[in-house]
RNA sequence: CGGGCCGUAGUGUAAUGGUAGCACGAAUGCUUUGGGAGUAUUUAGUCCGAGUUCAAAUCUCGGCGGCCCGACCA
């Protein structure tokens, strides 16, 4: 992509209406813009970023057989009543059309996802399957907070899966533990499966925790045998003995990145979601669901990968592979952008000729791509080439960087 | 939902009762290109409403909005 045809929504200071790091340097770095509290846009840049996330996750929701569909997010205001969650969750947005009737704009997806699954669920062979999208999601907090990682609108991957027995599920439940370990470590984070209460939903829940400092939970955690506890659960110290291994225990702020659950029959049940087993008997359908906040995510990286100049985006959430500038007019770096193109690399290309070379530079830092490469005069037939995440600025021709793209993809 | 801080061009700030100013951005021209260039010209603002006052960005009240702490967080 040309930058010279990219809006500059970069600017040169923090705004002053954020205080959480990760919506400072995202509106600073352009890659998000705020609408009101809790309400972001995402701007090309971004947009990007959250498409990176968002492939990882699909491609390994499908690895475990999920299959992606996209639910709507206007629901109608009787699947909440069937659960009690019309009155019942607080931060559900309830909005009235003009000839009165009500709907909700939907949090999460079981009010929908359980009828529209009775369509196709009869027999216990139908069973398991697993459904998931990726979509806008809508809680009325009572208080937006921390940038994206608390909005009252965002972007959500939402998992079901259905089952005939408890086996069934515990076997699934484990596939999907699998699954999102595999997508953190995609992401670069270091993600901890940590027990949480199951809220009145549920007995068992699993939250994946990243310890960092904008975390808003508290996670109890011991580093000989990975012990993880919200704290919600237990009012466990700093220093209390980890239950199972007996050392001391630390405590560490977490952001929860994913939240699996066992629903069991919670939400079959009110809608009687029922198949026939071997036997032809009746039986209701167990359930299991599985969360991820795609929009946190990106908060989450920008927390953790950055340092005092900007963001650094871990390889496979970078807008793009390469940061190309060329400093003064030099017509090589057009054709590096097009054989670096042709090699299937996205190549972000800053050809911008009214801006300074302190400025690209300063800018390149700030949107952190992983490699810069810099074409001037001072670079002769060669190419500069330096990794964000390193100091090491080196010479090299284009074969090298054939050879770097092709190792790192 | 309780408590606190705050609201001035697009962004960041100054003016504390008396002429709304500065920087960056944006726009146009020329020059410039290795760490947020130079130059000339131009552009744009006191969140809204009421009140006090000769006079309000500034004081008072109400509203709206933002951030933070707490509560809450399927």
């Amino acid at each position: 992509m040309l930058q010279s045809q990219l809006p500059n929504f970069i600017r040169k200071e923090f705004p002053k209406d954020e205080e959480s790091y990760n919506a400072k340097i995202l509106i600073r770095a352009g890659f998000i813009e705020k609408l009101m509290a809790g309400v972001y846009s995402y701007l090309p840049l971004g947009l990007r970023v959250l498409k990176k996330i968002e492939n990882v996750v699909k491609e390994e929701m499908n690895k475990i057989g999920g299959q992606e569909i996209l639910m709507p997010a206007l629901t109608p205001k009787e699947n909440w009543e069937k659960t009690g969650r019309w009155d019942g969750l607080d931060v559900l947005f309830k909005i009235t059309s003009r000839d009165k009737k009500e709907y909700a704009l939907g949090p999460t997806h079981e009010e929908i996802v359980v009828p529209l699954s009775q369509k196709a669920l009869f027999s216990y062979k139908d069973m398991p399957f697993g459904l998931y999208q990726i979509q806008t999601k809508f809680r009325d907090e009572p208080r937006a907070k921390s940038g994206i990682l608390r909005g009252r609108e965002f972007i959500m991957k939402d998992l079901y899966s259905f089952h005939s027995d408890e086996k069934d599920l515990d076997k699934y439940y484990q596939k999907v533990i699998k699954a999102y370990k595999a997508i953190f470590k995609r992401l670069s984070l270091d993600a901890k499966l940590v027990e949480a209460s199951g809220g009145t939903f549920s007995k068992y829940s699993h939250e994946f925790q990243v310890f960092c400092e904008a975390g808003e939970d508290k996670i109890i955690y011991c580093k000989k045998c990975h012990f993880a506890q919200n704290s919600e659960i237990n009012t466990s110290k700093k220093g209390d003995l980890c239950p199972k291994c007996k050392s001391s225990l630390e405590i560490f702020s977490g952001v929860e990145a994913g939240n699996i659950f066992k629903l069991n029959t919670k939400y079959s049940e009110p809608f009687s979601l029922k198949y026939r087993d071997k036997d032809g008997k009746e039986k209701i359908v167990l359930m299991g669901c599985y969360g991820m906040g795609i929009s946190r995510l990106m908060g989450v990286i920008a927390e953790v990968f950055h340092d005092d100049k900007g963001l650094i985006w871990p390889k496979e959430t970078a807008p793009f592979d390469f940061h190309l500038i060329v400093l003064g007019n030099n017509p090589k770096a057009k054709k590096i952008y097009n054989d670096l193109e042709k090699l299937g690399a996205q190549v972000l290309f800053d050809d911008r000729k009214e801006k300074s070379a302190g400025e690209k530079f300063a800018q390149s830092d700030l949107i952190g791509i992983p490699v810069r490469l810099v074409i001037s005069q001072k670079t002769g037939n060669k190419i500069e080439f330096k990794e964000r995440k390193n100091k090491l600025v080196k010479l090299v021709d284009f074969s090298y960087l054939k050879r770097y793209f092709n190792r790192t993809k």
